[in-house]
DNA sequence: AAATATTTTTAGATTAACCTAAAAATATCG
DNA sequence: CGATATTTTTAGGTTAATCTAAAAATATTT
C-alpha cells in the first residue's frame, strides 16, 4: 500500500517523463512537488526498492512498467473525480484540481470502476486531458498548440497545457470553452499577439495564452 | 488543518461520548482506534492545545463545542459518502464503511455541501444513522432495540447498532432490510431467541442479533 | 582541459504518530 | 482501609517524511 507521498512522487515522475526521454531529474521532481532535492533523493531510493522506478545515483528516475501502471491509475482517479465534480456537483473547471488531488488517493478499485461507470466511461477530463481506462490505456488525440497554427487555419479547442486556476478563469471570462472553434485571423508583428475568430465573435489574445491552448486542426 | 489521526480521535471521542456522561477514557479511545494508550495520551494533549477537547490528566476527554462541531462535520461527510456509494455506485451497505473512512477526510466545504444537494439532502445513511446537517444539527428518531419489544408488539426496522460487515451480511441473507416490519411472535425461554414475523414470513433470530437491531414501535 | 557552476547526494536534525516498558495515579476488593 | 489490580501517564525509542548544510559528482564555460 503506497503512501500519499509515494503516489505523488510517482505521478510527478510520470508527468515529467512525457517530454523527457532520459531519467527525470531530482530537482524537477522537487520543484513540481514543492519540496527539496534531498527529500526527493530519499524517496527515489524507496520507490526503487519497491520496483516502481529504476534509479541510479545522479541519473534520474525512470518508471518501470509497474510504476507506470500505478501512476496511470492515480491519474485515472484524479481525472474521473474531476469529471464527477464538474458534471454532478456544479464545480467549475478552475476549482476541481485541489479537491481531485485529495480524492485521487482514495484506495478502492470498486469505487474507481463504479465511478467510471456512473459517469458513462468518460474519455476526457474537464480540461481536455485523456482519462486512462481500467487497463491503463490512454487514447491520445493529436493536438497542436494554438500558437502553431498559421493565419487562416482553423482549430477546435480541445485542451489546455497549463491548467492553473488563473488561466482557466481567463478563458471563462473570454467565453473560450472546450469545443470552441478558433480561426487565426491575424498575427500582430510587434508582440506576436493573435487576432482570432471565436465561434461568432472576434478577439485578441497574447502569444503566452496561445501557447497554453491545444487545438485539433479542422 | 487537522490531520487524519486528529480527526479520527475526535470522531472516536464523539461516538464514545454518547453513552457516557463523564470524560471518555484513554483506553476506550485506544481500543476503538486500535492503537495503544500512550499514543492516545499524546493526542489528547494535542487536541486540548487546539481547544477541540477539554482534558485533565486521568480524567478522560470531553469535546468542546468547537470539537463537537468538528466531529459532527466528519460524521456528516462519512454518512453522506455512504449514501453516495449505495445509491449511486451500487455498493452494498456492508461494504461502504471502509471507503467512507477514507472519504470522510477530504477537505472541501463545497464538495460536502454539493454532495448533500446532489443526494437530495438525505437524513439517514444506509445503516439508518442520522446525517448531521450543515449546521451540525442531528435529527434523532426515537428507536428501541428489537430485544426491548414484548410479545405481540410490532416495530419497523430503522437501524443497526453494530454495523459490522458480518452482521449486515447476516441481515441480507435473511432479507431483513431497513423499513421491514417486524412483529415479536414468541420468545424462547431457554436461549431467549426470538420468533418474529418479518413482512410476509416468519423466522427465528438470536438474542444477540435482536440486541443489534433498532426499531421504532408501530 | 582546467576552472567554475550546477546538480545531486550524504549527513545529521526535526516533527508527527506511533510503539514498549516502567512509573504514577486511580479504582476495586477482601 | 489497606492491599491489589487497573488505568493512565511518562520516558524514551522507531519510522516516515520532511528539512539545512556540506560534500561529491556532473555539467558548462572559457
Amino acid at each position: 500500500m503506497l503512501s500519499f507521498s509515494e503516489e505523488n512522487h510517482l505521478k510527478s515522475i510520470f508527468h515529467l517523463s512525457i517530454d523527457q526521454k532520459n531519467g527525470v531529474s531530482t530537482n524537477a521532481i522537487a520543484e513540481s512537488l514543492k519540496t527539496k532535492a534531498p527529500s526527493v533523493t530519499d524517496m527515489l531510493k524507496k520507490l526503487c526498492d519497491k520496483e516502481l522506478i529504476t534509479y541510479k545515483k545522479y541519473q534520474g528516475a525512470l518508471l518501470t512498467e509497474y510504476g507506470r501502471k500505478t501512476a496511470l491509475n492515480i491519474i485515472r482517479k484524479h481525472r474521473l473525480w474531476e469529471v464527477f465534480l464538474v458534471e454532478k456537483l456544479n464545480f467549475n473547471w478552475s476549482e476541481v484540481h485541489e479537491v481531485a488531488e485529495q480524492l485521487e488517493h482514495i484506495k478502492s478499485q470498486k469505487l474507481t470502476n463504479e465511478l467510471d461507470k456512473f459517469l458513462g466511461y468518460p474519455t476526457k477530463d474537464p480540461h481536455g486531458d485523456p482519462i486512462p481506462n481500467i487497463a491503463g490505456f490512454i487514447k491520445y488525440t493529436t493536438k497542436v498548440l494554438l500558437s502553431d497554427l498559421s493565419i487562416g487555419e482553423k482549430g477546435k479547442f480541445v485542451g489546455v497545457k497549463d491548467s492553473s486556476s488563473a488561466f482557466l478563469k481567463f478563458l471563462d471570462k473570454r467565453k473560450i470553452a472546450l469545443g470552441s472553434n478558433i480561426e487565426i485571423l491575424h498575427i500582430e508583428d510587434f508582440d506576436d499577439s493573435l487576432h482570432i475568430g471565436l465561434d461568432e465573435t472576434n478577439l485578441s489574445i497574447s502569444i503566452k495564452s496561445a501557447n497554453n491552448i491545444y487545438v485539433t486542426k479542422i
